[in-house]
DNA sequence: GCTTGACGAGGACACGTGTCCTCCAAACGT
DNA sequence: ACGTTTGGAGGACACGTGTCCTCGTCAAGC
């Protein structure tokens, strides 16, 4: 076979049997050689592997996959690609599992189509399926639910609090209540909260945090809270921090520190201060969440609180892998991971009308 | 049969078989049933589809593709999951391709492990092949030439000037002309450049743009320009560029604008100026790259480039459905996307010493 | 009661793979 | 020259699916 006949069926190669005959073996040998099977010449061995990379044949997986070797694929379910952490969570577990051997299958949560998203996954006959970030309540329980019932593993990561979910999460009630009592230490007796109020159940650990903190010193939490996440359209973002700051200063009766539901939004929030000539901490206090890069970055630096992601994804991959040997328990497991407050510049002394 | 009979049988359903037998009909007819064939009566299909949503049974997405199903599925190499425009583009395209009925399975460019990654892609027999980002020039030329051989269609988006590579692209060389030219009309005539000189291939095309601009006023690239990469380890993120500013700002000769590759190394440039009791524009004018939201947050906001990255990704997917549709041409197709300057606070008149 | 039509049952095949088995040819030992 | 060993050829099967085909059954129409 000349060389341009031998690159000109390379590119038709697309079973074992068509890669046999390019070898010009029976596709019976082809097949032990590949799976490393003894009692070949080191001949025939070593031809096969010359073509192997010659056309860079690859076997059908899926074929592979149906005669019952497993898929090695995990479902991964995410919140959402633009929110900092959930991505580095992402990265992380993608990493630690491709590590033992198994890839993952990426979708995007996107709200109502969850059901088709499992589906999905379920399709493919992935080994698990975990779930990233905060989602609506009722519809990511049904997925679990389902998933049980189909007896494919699971696994939460960050969602808290839902039925039957086996769960790895950030304790965020202990987050809030070590920023509110650092506050609390430094004299303030009034927070503003941002983005964390009118949010959906999953925020609830967070002021249950709020609450504790502020009922162990025997304060109100609503003469001590304000919201006013209402005056804007939520996005979560700088431009919203920016604008909800700035709504904060026009207040009569204004807190003397702001809560921020994350970093972009505390970061917006020193960036509207500032505009409106405001000092931060002299005049607030400002405390963000999850310690992005970008908050010991900015003037005054800011106080935060970090995640331990790397704490939270091997937590979650041992779990995980561990569902993966054992037959699933019954009863869900559930793992908070400790927060850690980093205190900076943006917080200090009250402010004293 | 008792309802936790059924139950109990409906967690071992894995084949249309047994979920024809869950039905209690024949496998043909449930087949026919799913794939929406005449001749049925409607009693039969109402009940296959109570089963169904009882038990969400989902054919096996492999034995589908193994039956000559087309896997619609895009194989995705991302350069990394922690570059914030590089997910953004990710989450862009596989949001463009989902609404098109295609999944997109996600991989990370590990440098040396971009053969395993094609390889896995290529076994899963995905349509396509789209790299984002930018990576070790010979690896991946080599990867596009096994894709080329194998007919396999594929894309890159950003990595510019690689042998017979489809390409989507900003045209940074055009942006680094306008980033430049903007200083020079203020008077600037040296350049700190931070993380852009001493990088792989992939930034020569920024380089290009600079030697323009500065050639186009008779000015001398070497004269006018000074890199400090060496000094540190190279991070490209906020630190980095706090620690690169510092070394800026200690020269002797120091320039009176800084370059820098993104937005995070610009901006850790400012608060590490700003720490050193240096004024922004006054002492250095400073320059980002990518029009992250946090450029428009900072004191003072951030001179940077926007991408257009919608743009960007709605070329991607044109081009990159219109190759699953005709076969794949041989000359590769090139397309340069526009830049635009986006004037903020950082950049101002150039310092007398 | 007979024909006709409608509808479901169930067998067969192909897809690409790994594995088992049988069979054949060549190489080897005596 | 003969028997034995070695190594490869090639057939068969299973995996889960869609599709085609044949066959049975049941009901309606004459």
């Amino acid at each position: 076979m000349s060389k341009a006949a031998k690159a000109k069926s390379s590119a038709a190669i697309r079973s074992t049997a068509d890669f046999a005959r390019y070898v010009g073996l029976a596709r019976t040998t082809v097949s032990r050689v590949l799976n490393g099977q003894p009692g070949l010449k080191q001949k025939t061995i070593d031809q096969v592997q010359r073509a192997l990379s010659e056309t860079g044949f690859t076997p059908n997986a899926h074929a592979l996959h149906l005669k019952g070797k497993r898929t090695s694929m995990v479902g991964i379910c995410v919140e959402d690609l633009l929110t900092p952490p959930a991505v580095r969570k992402l990265a992380a577990l993608q990493k630690l599992l491709r590590e033992r051997g198994l890839s993952s299958l990426i979708e995007v949560f996107a709200p109502g189509a969850g059901r088709e998203v499992v589906r999905h996954f379920l399709s493919m006959r992935v080994e698990a399926v975990v779930f990233i970030g905060h989602f609506h309540r009722e519809e990511i329980e049904a997925r679990i639910a389902e998933l049980i019932a189909h007896g494919t593993p699971h696994l939460v990561i960050d969602h808290f609090g839902l039925k039957n979910a086996h769960t790895v999460s950030l304790d965020r009630a202990k987050a809030m209540e070590d920023v509110v009592n650092h506050l609390l230490d430094f004299g303030h007796r009034t927070f503003g909260l941002m983005g964390i109020a009118r949010a959906p159940s999953s925020r609830f650990d967070r002021m249950t945090g709020i609450h504790a903190a502020l009922k162990a010193r025997g304060l109100d939490f609503d003469t001590c809270t304000v919201s006013l996440d209402h005056l804007h359209e939520r996005r979560n973002d700088f431009e919203y921090g920016r604008r909800l700051a700035g709504s904060f200063a026009q207040q009569a009766h204004r807190p003397t520190a702001l809560l921020a539901l994350n970093d972009e939004i505390a970061v917006g929030a020193l960036r509207g201060l500032h505009e409106l000539g405001l000092r931060v901490p002299r005049d607030f206090s400002v405390a963000g969440f999850n310690n992005q890069d970008v908050a010991a970055m900015t003037s005054p630096t800011l106080t935060t609180v970090e995640q331990n992601i790397a704490t939270t994804i091997a937590t979650a991959a041992e779990l995980l892998l561990g569902q993966l040997d054992a037959p699933m328990k019954a009863r869900p497991m559930i793992k908070l991971i400790a927060p850690e407050l980093i205190v900076r510049e943006s917080t200090g002394p009250a402010r004293v009308d």
